[in-house]
DNA sequence: CCGACAATTGATCGCCGATCAATTAAATAT
DNA sequence: ATATTTAATTGATCGGCGATCAATTGTCGG
């Protein structure tokens, strides 16, 4: 309940006008209350971003189902466009998982990590499922790897870097160049 | 001069501990003076950034310097060479480009998009060189894809991502990358 | 020395994260 | 039913923040 209505404030306001004491008014209860459940706002925040990898992860899901029977290249498009899709209709939300930092001397909990890691092995698993046998040991490397372009054009998609430079069509780079490294990968084992 | 220290003080302390206040305090200004000087908050940080660009642009044409008359593809690998060795220098500046959103209403001052965009003119010139007469057209919109695809390795280096999934060095992940786009893009044009 | 203009100051405002003694509610024992 | 213990909740309080602006200090030509 906190955490979905803190959820909500986030994506109503973004990482850098978030605070807790509106999120206690918001649920009715006093800023006291809400940090003896959290113990601190960076474990609010955490809880957040969490809920928002969950969502995310349950998108691209969802994109992946849609995408039914279809051939392997249909489903890494369903994966890139799940990807921006929920980034794009969750500016805020998303935008915060990378705008929040751990201080240094905090660990993220690892129920916390359990499920945020969801999401790579989602494409992990759709990774391997487009290599052949000889290389399936370098999946989660190229899986990871992969996650990692898809996530620089979408944030530079986000953040109008993109728009600056007059690049229109973000997604169709970022698929463009996954496509690329399967490929890569395929023939070179 | 301030400048300079609010760069410092952005360095020292990063995006979340950053302070207008304590950077007046480190100058001997007080923090009146610093407000009739940038105007606001997000014009301060602003200036701090575009400074970040600026140094980083120098440190990767510093880096293509050193692979003096080597082939094309070593000034490739300088160039993300440049770009990651940057950014884990200097953590919390860099970081800072990132973490700082300008609020809807307010645009970018021409004369630092003019500057920060110095860092993708250096890429294009560099893609441009190791791409066949054929399609140097396609040059920029390359440039700036592989730039993402840079961006996004070196952000989940720097955030603890890569660490997290295990990934031990995702420099060189990002350089294959690139080196797989290059390669296409050559073959097919 | 004076007045006009520019530069600088810091007290003040509202809001923030964080704390914790005091209060209220709930559960348990008698 | 009442007393006692335990748990949950509160909000005033603290220091620090971005932002504002009347008051002060500095500058310089006449």
């Amino acid at each position: 309940m906190l955490i979905i209505e803190g959820h909500k404030h986030m994506a109503d306001v973004g990482f850098a006008r978030f605070s807790a004491r509106e999120v206690a008014k918001r649920i009715g209860y006093s800023i006291g209350t809400l940090y003896n459940v959290f113990g601190t706002y960076d474990q609010l925040i955490i809880a957040i971003n969490t809920r928002t990898f969950v969502l995310w992860t349950d998108y691209i899901r969802d994109a992946l189902g849609k995408s039914g029977g279809k051939s392997g290249d249909d489903r890494i498009r369903a994966l890139v466009e799940g990807y921006f899709g929920f980034a794009r209709a969750n500016r805020n939300a998303w935008m915060a998982i990378y705008d929040h930092h751990l201080p240094p001397d905090v660990t993220m909990p690892p129920e916390h990590d359990a499920l945020r890691g969801q999401l790579t092995d989602v494409v992990v698993e759709e990774v391997r499922a487009v290599l052949p046998p000889a290389c399936q040991a370098e999946a989660p490397r190229l899986a990871r790897s992969l996650v990692a372009t898809v996530h620089g054009h979408c944030m530079f998609d986000l953040n109008g870097s993109f728009a600056l430079m007059g690049e229109k069509e973000p997604m169709a780079l970022a698929l463009a160049r996954v496509r690329e490294s399967l490929l890569a990968a395929r023939a070179s084992c």
